[in-house]
DNA sequence: CGACTAAGTCAACAGGTGTTGATTTATTTC
DNA sequence: GAAATAAATCAACACCTGTTGACTTAGTCG
């Protein structure tokens, strides 16, 4: 009986794919400096040396991860100040769509690794640039940034209790969804008129 | 010429508290993972040995830390659920009152290792028992549970931005301070009524 | 086919991690 | 003062980290 082999075509840019996909799902699940380079060569099945080669080091992959899939451009929409509560809210409470999913995910990428001292510096330029910019370019005024960082903060502290302190409190699971993401609107929308 | 020899009396409860100490500021300001035994041992002039001896390894110590000090029990206090807002609000703008300040200090800790394995699940239980727990008895109601969370996100999304993200859009430096707080109690109460 | 190049593999490195045992030193107790 | 006990030190341990260089293999082009 002969034993099957898999020969893994040598392709290199679907390698490179492979490592950035299974270093997004790591480190979507870990921080930065829990995450070995073993750990994420394992799940893509790939030589941990390629890693390094392909992307230059541990800091070149996390930077790779958090700028190449869909970044968090929620902001850069073409969206008036007025529909701004109810997306956000939909946001945070929509579990179906799988395309918010995807870019909640990089706000979560983000708050787990944010910590630590190499990815941090990272994190901190990607939010300055591509997430508090436009979002408080939006609102608008000389209360536009103070106002920008009341959402966010909104938005990142729903993050962090959720998924990464794992408080359920939410529960979004009920039929009340509704009623959940309309509680949520009503609290952004505060948060802009404050 | 003599050289002058410091002579440290040895006292097992200073030592343990010098350890306790360089500990807190050490997980003040990098995560549970960055943070090297030996960091911490260099900071209290101690001998790292002595810190797996009295604490039984990283993960006591730092058990050890968050148990310790004055933990959040900023929900503790006989506090009606009418004066929470401008309590909440004074307890993020403040910057004067160091008792205020050291207790937010419990917080920064939290968020900051909250994605490494191991302290990870240790703070996951504090917060339910010490924050969330006692928050939303106190705001009460079929709600409670929800809007205790409610609360606790904003809480935690503006110390995610201020002290980990570095982000400064709040800027409570000038005299516009009471304006600023002015804003946060009402965010809180719109949380709480919404 | 043969040469060339790109892709992947292997092994080892230098440095850091938390932890433990044996040892020495200081302090207290008899 | 001598014995006993607690405190601190030292050195080493396995283990894991990211990274690098030399090597082997596969695919391609002439």
């Amino acid at each position: 009986m002969e034993r099957e082999i898999i020969v893994k075509k040598r392709d290199a840019v679907a390698t490179r794919a492979a490592i950035l996909a299974a270093a997004h799902q790591r480190f979507l699940r870990e921080s930065y400096d829990s995450v070995g380079l073993r750990d994420i060569a394992g799940d893509a099945r790939v030589d941990v040396a390629l890693i390094s080669r392909y992307f230059g080091g541990k800091e070149g992959l996390f930077r790779a991860v958090v700028r190449h899939d869909d970044k968090p451009d929620i902001f850069r929409e073409p969206k008036s100040v007025d529909e701004l509560p109810a997306f956000l809210a939909q946001l945070v409470v929509e579990d179906a769509d799988e395309d918010l999913e995807k870019r909640m995910e990089m706000f979560v990428i983000m708050l787990r690794s944010a910590s630590s001292p190499k990815a941090g510096a990272i994190i901190r330029d990607l939010v300055h640039l591509d997430v508090l910019g436009p979002l408080s370019e939006l609102i608008g005024g000389d209360q536009g940034e103070f106002r920008a960082t009341m959402l966010l903060s909104i938005l990142m502290g729903v993050g962090v209790l959720r998924t990464i302190m794992m408080v359920d409190g939410f529960a979004p699971t009920d039929d009340d969804m509704a009623e959940c993401a309309e509680r949520f609107r009503c609290l952004f929308a505060a948060a802009l008129t404050c």
